[in-house]
DNA sequence: ACAGGATCCTGGGGGC
DNA sequence: TGCCCCCAGGATCCTG
């Protein structure tokens, strides 16, 4: 589900409320998740002090005094500020309650497909990063690097942008979105696309995904920002989702294809392959 | 090197 | 109402 626009707006969203606050308690419900072990977030996180909340890729990391807290939210992950008195959802897996007691953390993710992990110092924690290999953030990434990364491969671009190892943060919205954006076919080889054809898809990648925050993300099924609140961007979707209706530029039909083990939207006429 | 499929899960929607 | 099938903002592993 998350992808970069909407875990930039959790994090945004848990700033004001985490901040120089205190996790008093930590409880975890009895599933596993696909990452991390409950058990020792739960250990670990508890008397600690939030420093910052800030992004990577689709990661979301809280400093707790030095030592970190790392999300990931897979699918249907929600990481939200609640009241205390709200009643705690099913699926639920974990409950970091702050310092006043009336207030909490929670960690819910339907699917299980997120993580939570713990990290004693800033050093394992990019340690974690260096070993998945994750790639440069999209807004200041060098032109050089991005053509070259295209240049290399017979990949197409779609599982290019789905790479986090190439780029971190692009899911299956923003990448046809982007794709869209820069008139590009999905289908396209990174080995035959121009430099100046590379340039626009990395501007476009960029460009979508500013217009996904400004709107607090894409809430579709599941997704929810830190505070509980909805985005719209799926209002403005010009690709995504839309089989068969269409084109908002020249009302083509958009077609829907399987492509990188994913499904992929464009419009045949305006991208061009 | 790359595509494609299976896998981890739960739940919603459509067809019958 | 129930059942079966397909689908889903992710990521990883295996096969051909």
């Amino acid at each position: 589900m998350p992808e970069l626009p909407e875990v930039e707006t959790v994090v945004r969203d848990l700033r004001e409320p985490l901040v120089g606050r205190c996790f008093r308690s930590v409880t975890c419900g009895p599933h596993a998740l696909r990452g991390g072990r409950l058990d020792e977030v739960r250990k670990s996180s508890r008397g600690k002090n939030v420093r910052s909340v800030e992004r990577r890729g689709k990661w979301i990391i809280i400093d707790l005094d030095g030592a970190f807290l790392l999300v990931h939210l897979g699918m249907t992950g929600q990481l939200t500020v609640t009241s205390a008195k709200a009643p705690r959802q099913n699926h639920t897996h974990v409950t970091w309650i702050l310092d006043a007691g009336d207030t909490e953390l929670r960690f819910r993710d339907i699917r299980r497909f997120g993580g939570v992990y713990f990290f004693k110092s800033r050093q394992n924690l990019d340690a974690h990063f260096e070993k998945s290999g994750l790639g440069p953030e999209p807004f200041d990434m060098d032109p050089a690097y991005w053509r070259a990364c295209l240049a290399k491969t017979s990949r197409s671009l779609k599982a290019i942008l789905l790479d986090q190892r190439v780029v971190a943060g692009v899911g299956n919205i923003y990448a046809d979105e982007s794709l869209f954006e820069a008139g590009l076919s999905p289908t396209l080889l990174g080995k035959n696309v121009s430099s100046r054809q590379a340039d626009c898809l990395r501007r476009a990648v960029a460009t979508v995904l500013r217009r996904g925050i400004d709107k607090r993300g894409s809430s579709i099924r599941d997704y929810v920002g830190g505070s509980g609140l909805l985005g719209t961007y799926q209002d403005e979707f010009r690709v995504y989702g839309r089989a068969g209706e269409p084109c908002r530029r020249c009302r083509m039909s958009i077609a829907r294809i399987r492509l990188a083990g994913r499904s992929t939207h464009f419009c045949p006429k305006c991208q061009k392959r």
